[in-house]
DNA sequence: GTATTTCATGTTAGCGCTAACATTGCGGGT
DNA sequence: ACCCGCAATGTTAGCGCTAACATGAAATAC
């Protein structure tokens, strides 16, 4: 009694069949395409063609189980609402797809326990690596990174307790643009925050550092909302803030969507921007440059942070170490017509 | 002579080992797993607290190897650099997250060569389906979904032939939203289009019918230009437009970037929008709303098409009849201060 | 001229999981 | 008492690939 067939996944044409139809060993033919170097340059030929001839696709789910290696790396990210982490995917995307290297998304949706959910289900692909955002993270989450000696690269910010870092120091960018309101003569800048993530509260550090700095401080002049940012929620958040404080002359918004929003709102009920009230954003996102007035804020690098970060992380995939611990790449005002 | 054992991959607990520590065979642990209504409970529960007890991470790879079944879903958008899809992605992630799928995301940079490239690349996954974006790709692309009988759905546009389809006529929206330029009293509408995709293309059909129709054709007014759209050059193609053709009297932008960006040029330049120029995008992205003058334009259903389009694809996935072969999810005129 | 190294290729034995079939035990019909 | 059917669990044999070791031939050394 012959048992049924299994279904064979994929086009069914596999490693064997190439070998066979260039009368070689299966070995030979793995080795062209994973170390070609070492195959003679005859055999590397007709193994080849044999390969155009079958359309053959290798499978992944056969070399990862075979070799341990899954040549995959897993990007988390805290929302795919928002063009900063998209563009740092397009950053990400770009390094590891020259190296063959292929990425698995989790969106955690600024969760920190769906967080390590998505680790979790995601560690069934055995990713050879993690791209993170941000420095904190649940603290089953480090756990399991470091139990499996899974490495892993921290993206957006800067830490100096060894782990590798590239980013910028959202303090220094809070502190950065607060001063230049303090510059242009405001003296009553208050801040708009919405989502409250870790980032927008090193902004709001940065921010209070600085007006200490100035003795200028005043708790009253902070909005916060945990709620996601848009630019509906600007609107709101300035005229709530208007309404509390009418003294307010400057505003710094944790991110050009609450920026613009208010903004726009400024615009409609004829606040003069920005000689009654200044307003600076945070990110320089496309609109920023092209509003009415157009809107200081501040620029980040978050291509290269994803390409760079990328990079790190293949340097310590393959056991090397990385080129430093920390990278800072910085952050650059735009100052524009709003303030 | 013993060999050197090989590296173990993950974190080193498999499936026999927990089936050890529960006293069971390993096919019930993967019963637990997979169709634990199948084993009885003491057992399931037994079998789950040894899980628990190890950490047990199934591995994917394994899984794909035994059964031919990857549970994973390959996305292809044109760009990641585009809100709009971002949002379809989203709603993709959405019901894939639900049913236990993975999505594998590739961005073809808008070249449909690479779209093929990626396709072959995606292929060593052994994707269960295929989510696409619009109707027309590569020729070996659709033969090779074909010969390996890969589900396919297309997002963003319509088609009659089979296919199954979920979006909005790229024509029709082009053709509403000049109808409605039409009805407020213009008569020398142009159309400003950048990347030139196929729903550019559409669009633009519907903008000739709806002119056509009314008698005011006239191809003096189209601007084309085939490089990626974005607010500098919506600006630039502004100024060129009404340099060639200062009759002009509004404008049909592709998309919102290209009319955000012709909006901020003409509040530069003094130009009243919309007396002397009404302006109309399309997509309805944020920013429109919060433009000034508000932004007329098409809002599109990007998340629905995202997800239902990813129910299609599990259905078919599941060999199931998709519910219909089109699904038109429409669009609707956002009609503000800009026309 | 033999010992040693190198290089190119092959053989074998899994990686961790599940499909297919096999076995066991139990309740119910006759 | 017997057989049947069904439910719960187990055994076996791969899925397609690559690590480790083996082999044989050519190149190099002394």
């Amino acid at each position: 009694m012959s048992r049924k067939p299994r279904i064979r996944s994929g086009s069914g044409v596999t490693m064997h069949d190439v070998a066979r139809a260039a009368g070689v060993s299966a070995i030979t033919v793995s080795r062209v395409l994973n170390q070609p170097q070492q195959v003679s340059p005859q055999l590397r030929e007709k193994v080849m063609q044999a390969v155009d001839a079958l359309a053959y696709v290798p499978s992944r789910s056969a070399r990862t189980l075979a070799s341990a290696r899954s040549r995959t790396v897993l990007v988390l990210i805290p929302s795919l609402d928002n063009t900063v982490f998209l563009d740092t995917l397009a950053g990400i995307e770009s390094v590891l797809d020259a190296a063959g290297y292929q990425m698995l998304i989790g969106n955690s949706h600024y969760d920190s326990e769906q967080e390590l959910q998505l680790l979790r289900a995601y560690l069934q692909h055995q990713p050879d690596g993690v791209l993170l955002t941000g420095l904190t993270h649940a603290a089953p989450f480090e756990d399991i990174l470091r139990r499996r000696a899974l490495p892993a690269v921290y993206m957006m910010d800067l830490a100096d307790d060894g782990r590798c870092c590239v980013g910028f120091s959202q303090e220094n960018a809070g502190a950065a643009i607060t001063r230049h309101l303090l510059e242009s003569g405001k003296r009553r800048i208050g801040f708009l925050g919405a989502q409250l993530d870790e980032r927008v509260l090193k902004r709001l550090d940065g921010y209070r550092a600085a007006l200490e700095e100035a003795g200028c401080r005043d708790a009253g002049l902070e909005w916060l909302d945990p709620s996601p940012s848009s630019m509906r929620m600007g609107a709101a958040m300035l005229e709530a803030a208007l309404a509390a404080r009418p003294d307010c002359d400057a505003l710094f918004c944790c991110n050009d969507d609450l920026a613009i929003g208010a903004l726009a709102r400024c615009q409609q009920l004829g606040i003069a921007v920005p000689e009654r009230l200044a307003i600076a954003g945070f990110n320089d996102l496309q609109p920023a440059a092209w509003c009415t007035p157009s809107l200081t804020t501040v620029a980040t690098p978050r291509r290269a942070i994803g390409s760079h970060a990328a990079r790190q992380l293949l340097r310590l995939i393959a056991g090397e170490a990385p080129e430093a611990a920390q990278t800072d790449l910085g952050f650059q005002l735009m100052l524009r017509r709003s303030s």
